[in-house]
DNA sequence: CAGTGAGCGAGCTTCCGCTTGACTT
């Protein structure tokens, strides 16, 4: 006797595989084991020709959906077959939600089990959780599983329907789907606020106030009474006070009066107001809430803030890392509460447990919220792990533990001090008690709100208090555009609105920015010149499929599907067939559709045309005989556009390239062009009808066009240049110019082959000496991101051997986790788990297996990637001293009490 | 890398959501 377990991910089933009876064997199916073909090879040959094999679904025949096994699960599939022949019962124990149901019936469909079936649920990985939820199984739900089927075949329809009209109007390749066009509309709405918004001015007075030697400040609120203008007050779209506010708007010259006019009088306290505040933590970590932390705090981006906590999940630190749950185990809620106790101490700990429900639109809540992993937490120093992983865990570590802890009490407090006519304001904060504040503060994407949660103190003042004036600055202000999407705003949105799953929000960015929609500008998102295109388009002719309402309805409807309330198939359609279906509206659509018109991209102050073509973006502008046309270079985009930059690009097209001045050894002209990648240097004209091109250079990335000199620019062509040998290799070492940027580069000889290193930030290429070239070289390569993609991950590391000193780790293989001795691996043996290995207990099983080979010296430390820390800069300007003012963005405290 | 912005015209591009492959220790 013995039953087959299907579970989606490997490490959930080598975890419970030890919570259950030894005749139970546990698999993992790898999440979906069959899905509709993804592209023309994966048709199978007797359908192909067919009308609806493009979309693998049969629109013809109520939907029929055509699954295929895709290549990269065969394998998977086949080791499922080979373990269930030796089964005599199948327990499905997928996730709990539309996508895991549906898993379970597919693996139903595909293993055709001719033994006893049950379908298992659990929420919680420990023993009791799982024998429980044995005992208690049932069956699978049709009605969810065609929930997700009418999902999926929907999701088909849309984008399968949708990009080929985009083909034949905008440019080949190009996408649309029912989340990355709402996402990428999101963008460039930003965008056009962005491009529409005008910039207002105000000024105001900022006086440091001293009361018993304790200085503080105060802002000017109020003159004659009425309200003075501030950034909110304005209009985006005209830079002007907005109608109907009732406010003084302050120039720079009324500032300067005032200042003027106010100076040396006398400063009266009229009013103090206390009022006490409560702030509680913030709930406990989901996918979408953590990649938006990781990326204000870490700066890490949602594809590496998921790889991390794969990482870490996989080695057991943490708890599942793709969920949309914000509920914790009991279990969870003890251990936290008992990191509180012991680290904080009872009077930080909540009188209550706190336990938060989501509110996100559409979750699922398969999965718990991510915390760390067991019934007891490990603290971020007790798990001996570096660099990126340390980070992720001590962040969701302190997020976790801070949900148990108690508010935060605090006061504000608000003085008003009048001085003739003129009103200010001096808002300080007292942190009565801390309360979670200890252990975690929330991060902010808004730079100037990243001060909240710190004190400000203000000396002790009463009514009729008369303070003294020692500085009265005025400060000039800009009113800011909106700000871009960053990877975390963007997900945040996405999340608030119920678009996209946990599992795709990583993607999803990567989607748009591989299609050519969107640009990383540091952390800002910036939409293309083939988004505005795309954007235009399905607004125009498909209001409904971009609008972030369309998913939320879509889950609705799912919804009543999966509780028996609605039919699928009318529903479907309802949304493909008939007058007002898709399939009839794209007809429509593509007779009305101008494909000149819609790859065209109209900016507000831009005469020439923009068009998107097969190369990309360009201009196109009529001059006296003809159209000219020339590409935009790549890294452009509508947002940073303007006339000037039209007009030097077609006028290097129609009257050549800008002459920087003559070689002064052959003579030949030195050019400065702009091409799709941007600025480079040539040398002598272009032969007609000549292959050979004349000699070119790029410009450093770093270096601005207008400040290239023709030295600067015979010193680029001259590369690489020779900077003299190695004193050990005797091997020549040069400094050029790559695709990645600036190097040198070491020839170690036909043996040792070529050293390169990147140039730092402060090195120029023109100008690096041979004793800085041999320091560069002297130093470990920086690797990429501080991921070691080539060497693996331990699961665990051990310790170093007693006799050699050589590290002990243990990783993950495919017939189970294995002990590392340089040379010498060991399995583990079977039944025992990860955690359980002493380094005892490894040198056991090593000296057991080692008959054979010794280990041989092999050690390298991984390089440290170093953070900047974020500041910001405001833009005031004054009269006295440069008022410039820096906020640091809040950090967890990390203070221990003894 | 450093152009181009027709046509010929077969076959192809494309969606969203689950999940990690790999090696012969």
């Amino acid at each position: 006797m013995s039953t087959l377990v299907i579970v989606e991910s490997p490490t959930k089933a080598r975890t419970i595989r030890n919570y259950l009876p030894s005749d139970y064997r546990v698999e993992a199916s790898m999440g979906h084991v069959r899905d509709l073909p993804s592209s023309a090879d994966e048709i199978p040959p007797e359908v192909k020709g067919t009308k609806w094999a493009q979309f693998g679904v049969n629109v013809e025949a109520d939907f029929e959906p055509l699954y295929i096994i895709p290549k990269e699960k065969e394998k998977t599939v086949k080791q499922l077959k080979d373990a269930l022949k030796e089964a005599d019962e199948l327990v499905l124990a997928t996730d709990e939600d539309r996508e895991g149901e549906s898993i379970s019936w597919h693996l139903l469909q595909v293993l055709k089990p001719k033994v006893p079936i049950k379908r298992m649920v659990f929420h919680e990985i420990t023993k009791e959780a799982i024998r429980d939820a044995l005992k208690h199984c049932r069956t699978i739900d049709e009605q969810v599983v065609r929930a997700q089927e009418t999902r999926r075949i929907l999701d088909r329809l849309v984008g399968y329907t949708l990009s080929p009209l985009l083909w034949k109007k905008i440019a080949r390749g190009l996408s649309a789907g029912r989340v990355q066009s709402v996402a990428v509309r999101l963008l460039v709405n930003r965008e056009r606020q962005r491009l529409a918004f005008r910039q207002g001015t105000y000024w105001d007075l900022k006086a440091t106030l001293e009361k018993d030697k304790n200085p503080f400040e105060a802002r000017l609120i109020t003159l004659r009474g009425i309200k003075v203008a501030t950034g909110s007050d304005f209009d985006e779209s005209t830079g002007q006070i907005a109608a109907g506010r009732n406010v003084v708007l302050l120039s720079e010259a009324d500032a300067l009066a005032l200042q003027e006019r106010l100076t040396g009088k006398t400063w009266t306290v009229a009013n103090i107001e206390e009022r006490p505040i409560t702030r509680k933590p913030a709930p406990p970590f989901t996918t979408s809430t953590l990649q938006q932390e990781a990326n204000r705090k870490l700066g890490l981006s949602a594809k590496d803030t998921m790889r991390t906590a794969q990482s870490l999940y996989e080695q057991g630190y943490i708890t599942y890392m793709r969920t949309d749950s914000v509920h914790l185990s009991e279990q969870a809620i003890a251990a936290a509460r008992s990191c509180v106790e012991q680290m904080y101490g009872k009077e930080y700990l909540s009188p209550k447990a706190r336990q938060y429900s989501t509110k996100s639109k559409g979750a699922q809540e398969a999965h718990e919220a991510i915390r760390p992993a067991g019934s007891s937490f490990r603290t971020p120093q007790e798990t001996g792990l570096k660099d990126r992983e340390f980070r992720l865990y001590d962040l969701i570590w302190k997020r976790t533990v801070a949900t148990q802890m108690a508010d935060s009490r605090q006061t504000l407090i608000s003085v008003e001090i009048q001085v003739e006519d003129a009103g200010f304001r001096s808002s300080g904060k007292r942190i009565n008690f801390p309360g979670y504040l200890r252990a975690y503060v929330e991060g902010s994407d808004d730079p100037n709100a990243a001060i909240e949660d710190q004190e400000v103190i203000l000396p002790p003042l009463k009514v009729g208090d008369h303070p003294n004036c020692t500085e009265l600055e005025a400060i000039g202000h800009e009113t800011q555009p909106p700000a871009r999407y960053t990877e975390a705003s963007l997900v945040k949105t996405l999340e608030s609105e119920g678009i996209g799953r946990p599992s795709t929000y990583a993607s999803i960015i990567s989607t748009i920015v591989d299609r050519g929609y969107a640009q990383m500008n540091g952390n800002a998102l910036v939409p293309t010149f083939t988004a505005f295109a795309v954007t235009g388009l399905l607004e125009k002719y498909f209001p409904d499929l971009v609008d972030t309402g369309f998913t939320s309805r879509m889950e609705q409807t799912l919804d009543d599907i999966a509780t028996g309330g609605v039919d699928w198939l009318p529903y479907l359609r309802k949304f493909y067939q008939g007058e007002e279906g898709l399939e009839t509206q794209v007809k429509v659509r593509e007779s009305q559709i101008d494909a000149t018109e819609a790859r065209t991209i109209a900016l507000e102050g831009i005469d020439a045309k923009i068009r998107i073509g097969k190369f990309g973006p360009y201009v196109e502008a009529e001059n006296g005989d003809g159209v000219v046309t020339a590409s935009i270079p790549k890294d452009l985009t509508p947002a940073d556009i303007n006339p000037e930059q039209v007009e030097t690009i077609l006028r290097q097209k129609t009257e050549g390239p800008e002459k920087l001045g003559i070689h002064p050894e052959t003579g030949e002209p030195i050019y400065i062009l702009l091409g799709s990648y941007g600025h480079y240097i040539q040398l002598g004209d272009a032969q007609e009808g000549s292959k050979k091109k004349p000699k070119r250079a790029g410009i450093p990335k770093n270096t601005k066009v207008e400040d290239v000199t023709l030295e600067m620019a015979l010193g680029l062509l001259a590369l690489p240049r020779t900077l003299g040998v190695h004193p050990d290799t005797g091997g020549k070492i040069q400094a050029a110019l790559g695709p990645y940027g600036p190097y040198v580069v070491h020839d170690q000889g036909k043996e040792g082959g070529k050293d390169y290193r990147s140039l730092k930030a402060t090195d120029d290429v023109l100008t690096i000496t041979l004793e800085r070239a041999l320091e560069l070289l002297s130093q470990p390569k920086a690797g990429r991101g501080g991921s070691r993609s080539k060497t693996k991950e331990a699961l665990r590391e051990l310790g170093n051997h007693p006799e050699d000193g050589e590290p002990i780790n243990i990783y993950d293989g495919p017939y189970g986790p294995y002990i590392k001795h340089g040379k010498t691996n060991a399995s583990i043996p079977e039944g025992e788990s990860v955690e359980a290995v002493t380094l005892e207990k490894a040198l056991e099983l090593l000296a057991a297996k080692a008959s054979t080979a010794k280990s041989t010296k092999s050690s390298s430390k991984s390089s440290k990637s170093t953070t900047a820390k974020k500041s910001t800069t405001s833009k005031a300007k004054t009269t006295k001293t440069a008022a410039s003012k820096t906020t640091t963005k809040t950090t967890a405290t990390k203070k221990k009490t003894s």
